[in-house]
DNA sequence: ACTGTTAGCGACATTACATCA
DNA sequence: GTTGATGTAATGTCGCTAACA
């Protein structure tokens, strides 16, 4: 099944293990044009590459066939964990291949629909809902760092107004000072005053003073 | 048309494990 | 070898929505 929004260039990159096989041999549709960079990566990389849905190196063991339609129905949201061992939970790392493609198709398009998910756990032999929490685990680690961005640009505009707020204030003080013939010192009382007194309506953003307390919108 | 039930899905918080310094 | 920090796969829960009876 060609992936929504993948153009059909059969145009591939292959990279890693030498049994890797990002094209399942279901699909053997191979790419027309195919740069093959296998490699062995590391002796552990190489078995859990050479995915006979069993992972000896990571203690992790992919379903077969009775998992197909795993996706489809489900009786809660977790992957089945028998094939752990004793009470532990193992985890699976999944391997860069697997991640890489993960992430670029995370970067098309960030949206799963069943038949992505379905086509992409086959191509990478994982199971249709370990497709599923990566998608999610990969939203959440995007708003993350959204959110981090977010604080960080925040921050900065605070810091920003801050100063700007400080120099208008000096301004304001000269201007005042120098109207009225008093020293900068003698005008700052009057000027704290009114500047302390000036708030703003985080609501509806209009200037109030304290003494005029409630707003239209309070 | 309204209501209750069920399934599917995403967001979110949390846990547990792997890896690295 | 041990430990703490970090990244992330996996789990559990909740709320929302659509389909259906």
């Amino acid at each position: 099944m060609e992936e929504e929004g993948y153009c059909n260039t059969r145009l591939g990159l292959g990279l890693g293990g030498e049994n890797y096989a990002p094209w399942p041999q279901k699909q053997m549709e191979k790419p027309v044009v195919r740069l093959d960079l296998s490699f062995t990566l590391c002796p552990d990389q190489e078995d859990s590459m050479n995915i006979d849905h069993h992972d000896k190196a990571e203690g992790t063991c992919f379903k077969s066939e009775e998992d197909e339609d795993y996706g489809n129905k489900r009786s809660d949201h977790s992957i089945d964990n028998s094939c752990t061992y004793g009470t532990g939970r193992k985890k699976l790392r999944l391997t860069k291949d697997q991640s890489s493609y993960l992430e670029e198709s995370f970067r098309r398009h960030p949206a799963l629909n069943p038949a992505k998910k379905n086509a992409l756990a086959e191509q990478l032999n994982l199971k249709p809902r370990q497709v599923e929490v990566w998608f999610q685990n990969r939203r959440a680690r995007t708003k993350l760092k959204q959110t981090e961005a977010d604080c960080e640009f925040l921050k900065k505009c605070c810091e920003s107004l801050s100063n700007e707020n400080r120099r208008l204030k000096r301004e304001l003080q000269e201007l005042r000072s120098q109207r009225t013939g008093r020293s900068p010192s003698q005008s700052h009382s009057q000027l704290a005053k009114d500047i302390g007194t000036i708030t703003k309506c985080p609501s509806c953003e209009e200037s109030t003073t304290t003494d005029q307390k409630n707003c239209s919108r309070f």
